[in-house]
RNA sequence: GCCCGGGUGGUGGAACGGUAUACACGAGGGACUUAAAAUCCCUUGGGAGCAAUCUCUUGUGGGUUCGAAUCCCACCCCGGGCACCA
């Protein structure tokens, strides 16, 4: 009974709070808004990794409350969507009954926690009253020309029967279910997204934004921003030109020949000029039938067929090249055609190599960077060494062949040389001959241009200290002149790659070896910057000064010009399935598409019997006649358009995708009963934008996208006062399994927060969740951690409880703050506790700003240590004496700090102890506290003596302490005298309370 | 392949370029107990030594520095994202 009880604490605090609304204080000069990514209620309900989050975004209310902040922290249901239809079709019960039934669970979960969520403004996606403004916006996005129909072939899921977003696809498998997603040709509304590629990506830089990099950087990847310029290749003599992208105009002059993707139109138009296009024909039908899976498998051989008795003529040199269809080349990027660069680009590289195309290198390597000359004469440059041969005094030869990473004792047969040329160069020439001097029988030239270089080093004894440990010998690499060369020299020069590839080779190199000589060849496409060769008069400019000289060439021969390019794509945005918001628009057949009439929002989803999908273009609403036939409210603009006479008019019976309500949620909790707008003007202005958003990261190129796009549109159209909804950004690390998997049914590794919290307080598990690790790591799951926590709890609660028990009459002396207020000079926390004190209020205060949760709490553990140690020396009185005994015992008034500042962490143990310490208001009525500045330094510091870097000794001194003092007192020291000895001190390195270095 | 993170005791993890291993878990020993649980105290990176003490250690190999887990270069491994984006 004298245990801290948490069963008993916790119910009462929480319904205290509720009831007295205490976190509702909406009226303070500052404002926070926490948000978190609201729950998808699944059936599952909550596991312990779900509310970490919360947990987070609550630790941070809690102490911005106590910073005196008006803190906005609301909560809702993302219910729309696939799982949710899924799950109600699994269990043979309406989505609608599933999902009410689920929230509750989810809340009754929550609840547990003691969040300081505010419910009343709590929202629902499904909620018509909701969903009224998600339509509303789609009809915006309609006016404004931004929601498109269109008959382009998306993703379909087969087994979901629907259409998918590019976001929706993992490795081209339904996000979802994991099926084999196929491309389709349907009518689908479109958000045009791209439109705003550019804002999106601009303004992940700017100073709305306080983003982890990872999800910054994962955003700008997805958006796949790419500057390049658009060329038009002339085919043949005809009229028609093939238009291609690329971002390497520098290499023009190395291309070979061009490739046009399967889809590419250009092909239906020259049919004629074809001459084997039965052979094209049967390939586009091949590549129709593949799966993007087939297609994109990177491990499978290119393939593609000419198109025999057609040419392309290449602008810059009028050189006639041949034509091929590939399915490499993708239909929906750029202009759906290349130009072809096999010496620059690696998979036309490897389709060259395939059908033995020639490969022209135009781009010749410098180092690091521009202001390092390119190396005159050394176009060809050294890539991967494929043989070595070392010669040891005694003129024995072995040969390494470092691809299969083998020893022989016999050289190699075949030598590969390559080159485009149909006569040997003179280099090759060289190389040849070099071949054959050491002993190759068999030397080969390929079609290939990447040509080998030879490199010579010496390799020596271990006394030379540079390279190659790994391979048992030291190895020294020399100049022509036999001269160690510099790392800087080594840079510019070829034997780089030898060392380096040497290095990464895991075979042995005998001790004996004198002489290694090491032939290298060039077996990739070279894709970096460098300096133009072979360009005519674009030769030795830089590849970016080229492009620009390129691209003015182009525009003034209007032939091309720059163009930017994204990976990103419009959004896919309607789904053939019934749970989700109903798509605000009337087909008719006078005046085409139309939008309802804002008015006659929301377009209540109807309630059915036969939800399930019909795997064809329509929705399963389409089945529901009465739902369906409406007048046009075009033609009946008067009345209400859902009755009377008139022309005939169906509704749209595509829904939204599950990600539409998520898109704006954060807007509407800030005014969620507002009937006129989506958010009142001042509300939006009051609280926007999301000071703190925590959820995970596997939204950030999904939901954080989407919701991004749609608050730029709504401040486009004057509906929010920022650029960007969501000022600060952190992702929640998971929380794996106790077997380190994703916690999941399947794995049998669940742990259900219900449970863990009967047996240990939800206190307790806050604590944990916030302890485990950096916030946003992957941890797995431990209970025994949790135990640990419970324990810090119970060794609070016990210090107090012995006071209380122990100290009786006196106690309660020491217990009247006003006492102590009204007399500071009897101030008696000890100084050493004082200190401690102060440097947690610090570090905790730090510690919550930066999420760094873990070290926050591991520092209230040792002020919480020091409490005992420091007070366990003192024995509790007997008698009443007050004046000696207390002065190892904490005042009150900080001891109330420390419960200010474990409040945030562990609200419902705190409140108690608050109480049981007289007071008869909330704790989260206090001000944080802030450290007292002369109680943030020690008094005493051990000052760290070091001799050449090495800690030798340490001393006590008091702080600050003087260098010359410190030399003093260090030499003094008996270690120091026995290490320095006899030597002289060359320098001396002080850090004030730190060290100091004496360096002999 | 490309882009991000990471790699520190038996485990989760601490450490403005300045005592590596804070805090916690686990383990071992002790106290209390008839006993167990709980609680409290002590020990706990490796190696050598009776000991004081010495010595090695932050994935690997180099470098910069008086001093590197931390900065630079190369490599290896793990996690996440993207993936024929020209």
């Amino acid at each position: 009974m004298n245990k801290y009880n948490p069963a008993k604490i916790e119910p009462k605090w929480q319904k205290q709070w509720a009831e007295s609304g205490i976190y509702k204080d909406y009226s303070r000069d500052k404002k926070f808004y926490a948000l978190d990514m609201f729950p998808y209620p699944s059936g599952a309900g909550l596991h312990v990794g779900h509310p970490k989050g919360y947990i987070a975004t609550d630790v941070v209310s809690r102490f911005k409350m106590l910073k005196g902040y008006s803190v906005l922290h609301p909560m809702g249901w993302d219910a729309f969507g696939l799982p949710a239809e899924n799950y109600a079709i699994q269990n043979k019960i309406h989505p609608e009954a599933a999902v009410k039934e689920n929230i509750k669970t989810f809340k009754k979960q929550l609840e547990l926690f003691g969040l300081t969520y505010d419910w009343d403004r709590e929202i629902n996606t499904t909620d018509p009253e909701y969903y009224k403004w998600t339509q509303w916006i789609f009809l915006k996005m309609f006016e404004k020309g931004l929601a498109y129909e269109s008959d382009e072939p998306i993703n379909w899921c087969p087994s979901c029967k629907t259409g998918l977003a590019l976001e929706d696809l993992e490795n081209g498998l339904c996000e979802r279910c994991g099926s084999q997603v196929v491309q389709k040709k349907m009518r689908q509304w479109v958000l045009k997204m791209t439109e705003y590629a550019d804002r999106l990506l601009e303004d992940l830089d700017s100073e709305d934004l306080d983003w982890e990099k990872s999800i910054v950087d994962q955003q700008k990847n997805w958006i796949g921003r790419s500057e390049g310029a658009t060329i038009k290749f002339k085919i043949g003599n005809g009229k028609d030109w093939l238009e291609v992208f690329t971002t390497r105009l520098d290499t023009i002059f190395g291309c070979t020949y061009c490739v046009v993707g399967p889809e590419h139109p250009i092909i239906e138009k020259i049919k004629d000029q074809i001459e084997n296009y039965k052979e094209v024909e049967k390939y586009i039908i091949q590549a129709q039938n593949k799966t993007d899976l087939e297609r994109t498998d990177l491990q499978k051989d290119k393939t593609g067929v000419e198109l025999k008795g057609v040419k392309v003529i290449n602008p810059f040199n009028d050189e006639e090249l041949p034509l091929f269809i590939a399915d490499y080349v993708l239909g929906h990027y750029g202009t759906g055609a290349v130009m072809a660069v096999p010496a620059h680009d690696e998979r036309d590289f490897e389709f060259a190599k395939k059908y033995n195309l020639p490969v022209k290198q135009v781009v010749a390597p410098y180092s690091l960077d521009e202001s390092n000359p390119p190396r005159k004469g050394k176009e060809n440059t050294v890539r991967r060494v494929v043989h070595v041969i070392l010669e040891n005094k005694k003129g024995e030869v072995l040969t390494l062949n470092l691809k299969g990473d083998e020893w022989g004792k016999e050289k190699p047969k075949t030598f590969i040389i390559g080159g485009i040329e149909n006569e040997e160069t003179p280099e090759q020439t060289a190389l040849r001959e070099i071949a054959e001097e050491t002993g190759y029988t068999d030397v080969e030239v390929l079609r290939i241009h990447p040509i080998e270089f030879h490199a010579e080093f010496f390799a020596a004894h271990k006394d030379l200290n540079r390279y190659v440990k790994t391979t048992g010998v030291v190895c020294k690499l020399l100049s022509e002149k036999n001269e160690a060369i510099s790392q800087e020299e080594e840079k510019l020069h070829d034997l780089v790659w030898v060392k380096r590839d040497l290095l990464s080779s895991s075979v042995t190199i005998p001790d004996d070896i004198f002489l290694a000589k090491a032939y290298a060849q060039n077996i990739d496409a070279y894709t970096d910057s460098g300096v133009l060769i072979n360009s005519g008069k674009y030769n030795e400019l830089t590849s970016e000064k080229a492009r620009g000289e390129m691209v003015k060439w182009l525009e003034k021969e209007r032939i091309g010009g720059k163009k930017v390019n994204f990976k990103m794509r419009d959004w896919v945005f309607s789904r053939q399935r019934y749970w989700g918001e109903p798509i605000p628009i009337i087909h008719c057949e006078k005046c085409g598409t139309v939008g309802v009439p804002e008015k006659d929002l929301p377009v209540e989803l109807p309630k059915v019997e036969k939800y399930e999908p019909t795997g064809m273009g329509e929705g399963p609403l389409a089945g529901i006649k009465e739902w369906v036939n409406v007048k046009c409210p075009k033609c009946h603009p008067a009345g209400d358009h859902t009755k009377g006479d008139g022309c005939t008019a169906k509704r749209e019976t595509n829904t939204m995708p599950q990600w539409a309500g998520s898109s704006w949620y954060y807007l509407r909790y800030i005014d969620p009963k507002n009937a006129k707008e989506l958010v009142g003007k001042s509300e939006e202005k009051k609280w926007m934008p999301v000071d703190l958003y925590v959820g995970g990261a596997e939204h950030a190129t999904r939901h954080l996208l989407y919701a991004r796009f749609w608050h730029k549109f709504l401040y486009d159209i004057g509906a929010v006062s920022t650029k960007e909804p969501f000022k600060k950004l952190v992702h929640v690390g998971l929380i794996q399994g106790e077997d380190g998997r994703k916690m999941s049914k399947r794995w049998g590794n669940v742990i259900n927060p219900d449970e863990v919290i009967s047996e240990y307080g939800a206190d307790s598990v806050r604590l944990y969740e916030m302890f485990m690790g950096p916030f946003t790591q992957n941890i797995a799951w431990s209970t025994k951690g949790v135990v640990g926590m419970r324990r810090f709890l119970d060794r609070i609660f016990e210090h107090l409880r012995r006071q209380e028990k122990n100290g009786k009459e006196w106690f309660k002396n020491w217990c009247d703050i006003e006492k102590w207020k009204n007399d500071k000079s009897k101030g008696n926390t000890p100084k050493n506790l004082k200190i401690i004190l102060n440097k947690t209020i610090k570090k905790v205060t730090e510690d919550i700003e930066n999420f760094r949760f873990n070290t926050a709490i591991s520092q209230m553990m040792i002020f919480l240590n020091g409490l005992y140690k420091t007070e366990a020396s003192q024995q509790f009185p007997d008698s009443v004496e007050l004046e000696s005994s207390l002065s190892t015992f904490i005042r009150v008034d900080d001891y109330e700090k420390f419960i200010i500042l474990l409040s945030p962490f562990a609200p419902h143990f705190s409140e108690e102890l608050w109480e049981r310490l007289g007071h008869k208001t909330s704790v989260f009525l206090e001000k944080w506290p802030e450290p007292e500045k002369e109680y943030l330094k020690d008094e005493q510091i051990s000052l760290i003596i070091q001799i050449n870097g090495k800690v030798r000794d340490q001393i006590e001194v008091t702080a600050g302490v003087k260098e010359k003092d410190a030399k003093e007192l260090a030499l003094a020291q008996d270690k120091i005298v026995k290490y320095i000895d006899a030597k002289t001190i060359k320098k001396v390195i002080f850090v004030p309370d730190r060290l100091i270095n004496f360096v002999v």
